[in-house]
DNA sequence: GCAAAGATTGTAATCGATTTCATATGCCGA
DNA sequence: TCGGCATATGAAATCGATTACAATCTTTGC
């Protein structure tokens, strides 16, 4: 025990032939004759043989792993996209690495650096929130093609973006809510400067208009996507002179800090206030009431990245620059026609 | 642009020193006069150099990396676990690559080639189900003292194990209850042939003796820590003729799960159940009603396990072979005195 | 003033693979 | 029987770093 792992030189003198016999009988099979096919094969099996990826890597020039960027590992909506990536990258032969640019931000050219030290060789990023510098210094590398953005995204970059119809998604809820009778409606927003706040308030105030609904800028609140900004939305409302019967998540954390604030505060979901969340996170269908909201398919959205990466790593090009995916309202227990 | 990147030889042409003195001056300074090392500094910021990890690697014979082993990238329970992890490893230049262990099982031999490929120095695993047989491939090749369990452990393998003292968290939680006056308690276990299982069933069944308290084999409800499993359970209760008046849930997703299917059943929590679970998970506080729980320091955990590892990677050898964390009662709103 | 010790630096081997180029062999048709 | 071609294989260069060893130049002690 304890011995290092066998090399190919191993293989090669346990067969009797050169390491480029090896090396072929494994990477081009149809350059070796049977019979030397057989034998390295076996030799193969007695050795225990592995081919050690640092060196094979080194020698072609490529890292054999790719980056994920999430803002924070922590929260349930970015499971079952990192599953989905995984399930993306199943089949190849590339490492998956996962950062956390929350508890870890990434120090002033470490982008590009993951590049070129060989470390990576393609990203995906779910955060959208990158210094541009970092991008620019990627496309100045010639790198840009390797990186794919994930559910968030840079404006105005020229990287190539998977994401959810976000703008769809909002009008969804809101016309759901103007559908049940409501036509009070307010909206916690996530943090301000995300790209998923501006298209998801967007495409909100575009149907809140769009039906004629009531407006108070007192009922557009800010939030940041957390447990915690649901909470404090849920105080705002409490102490509203005139309170909305309804109330737009931006995430469905969101929607769960708000909800438990406001229970706790006396006020009824859904009955005297409804509730519509984004995401359907998998808690969403368990939650007391169990949750309306939006739903991602958030293990598409990952598989689809993934191939994307996948496919302008291997064949140079991205494919298509922008795939945006629909979004689908499920409608479960805490939306309700308004008190009367 | 789409230059490749700068080598070690392009920093010694430019500083007109050797590759050699270029290495020193990285990495022991002292050997290199302050004039030699001053151009060579000059040459990497001018040239943008970084140092290839594959080559360094591969020269300094260590893959780089740690890989962590996680049954379901997609609970909510892991995450903060993996934020520790990789706290832990911020400082180190190891990479940190996670592997669902549900989505892609590993397949026969494939942990101990992932040594001997060179992919990984380490191993951290969070699924206690790992084949004895793979734990013996990696023992036979003498990296036994590379691989560290975290939350969960295969029994009787020699491998060093972080976790939080699982027994005390159940006998916390039927304290509790007994303390509230409840007499008829019942359990949802984690899946069979799970260690997490074993030892929070056994605290559990110690705990309800030593207490002299009521017990029926229909109150050891089996589940699977999901939340689909605590709604089974609860179909199981709202159908008991003698139900308990609490119940002690062997994870936070199955209280939700339970409590959601038996408010929907009319029965309320806690007025005529009393529910308790078991990681205190961020949700958790903002259920309805906020979950009454056993807090494991997830965070706390992970970094753990990293420094532990880190250590017996550097040092060659594991410091202590167990850590066992404690576990604190959190007290909120699923629990109550039972209907008298 | 000279040998020994110390400080710097370069040359070349090495890590473990892949791949180019050259060589050896066998088979074919003329 | 011999040139030509396909097939099978090996020798050696290469990827980009680190480091043992050797070589040179300074300094120090007596």
């Amino acid at each position: 025990m304890n011995q290092k792992p066998a090399t190919i030189s191993d293989v090669a003198r346990a067969a009797r032939v050169s390491t480029a016999t090896v090396s072929r009988a494994l990477s081009s099979p149809n350059l070796v004759s049977e019979r030397t096919r057989e034998a390295v094969l076996e030799a193969i099996r007695h050795t225990g043989y592995r081919v050690n990826l640092a060196a094979r890597n080194l020698r072609m020039q490529r890292a054999g792993a790719i980056l994920i960027l999430v803002p924070n590992i922590g929260k349930p909506f970015y499971s079952g996209i990192l599953a989905g990536i995984s399930d993306g990258f199943a089949e190849t032969d590339y490492a998956v690495l996962i950062t956390d640019t929350e508890s870890q931000p990434l120090k002033s050219g470490a982008l590009a650096g993951f590049f070129s030290d060989g470390r990576v060789d393609g990203v995906i990023s779910l955060d959208g929130g990158l210094h541009r510098n970092a991008l620019r210094q990627c496309a100045e590398q010639g790198v840009a093609g390797r990186i794919v953005f994930l559910c968030e995204w840079v404006e105005a970059a020229e990287f190539p973006v998977v994401a959810s119809d976000n703008a769809e998604g909002a009008r969804l809820a809101i016309r759901h809510l103007h559908d049940l009778g409501h036509r009070k409606i307010a909206h916690v927003t996530g943090p301000e400067g995300n790209v998923l706040t501006v298209a998801r308030r967007t495409g909100m105030l575009a149907e809140r208009s769009r039906l004629r609904l009531a407006a108070r800028d007192e009922w557009i609140i800010r939030g940041d996507f957390s447990l915690e900004s649901g909470r404090d939305a849920a105080e705002r409302i409490l102490q509203m002179p005139e309170r909305p019967t309804a109330v737009f998540c931006s995430a469905d954390m969101v929607a769960f800090g708000l909800i438990s604030r406001l229970q706790a505060g006396g006020v009824r979901v859904p009955e005297d206030i409804s509730v519509v969340g984004f995401d359907d996170i998998e808690m969403s269908e368990y939650y007391v009431p169990a949750l309306t909201t939006i739903r991602q398919d958030r293990h598409r959205l990952g598989r689809r990245a993934a191939e994307l990466l996948i496919s302008s790593l291997t064949h140079g090009a991205a494919p298509d620059p922008v795939s945006m995916f629909p979004v689908q309202l499920v409608i479960r227990d805490s939306t309700a026609p308004p008190p009367h």
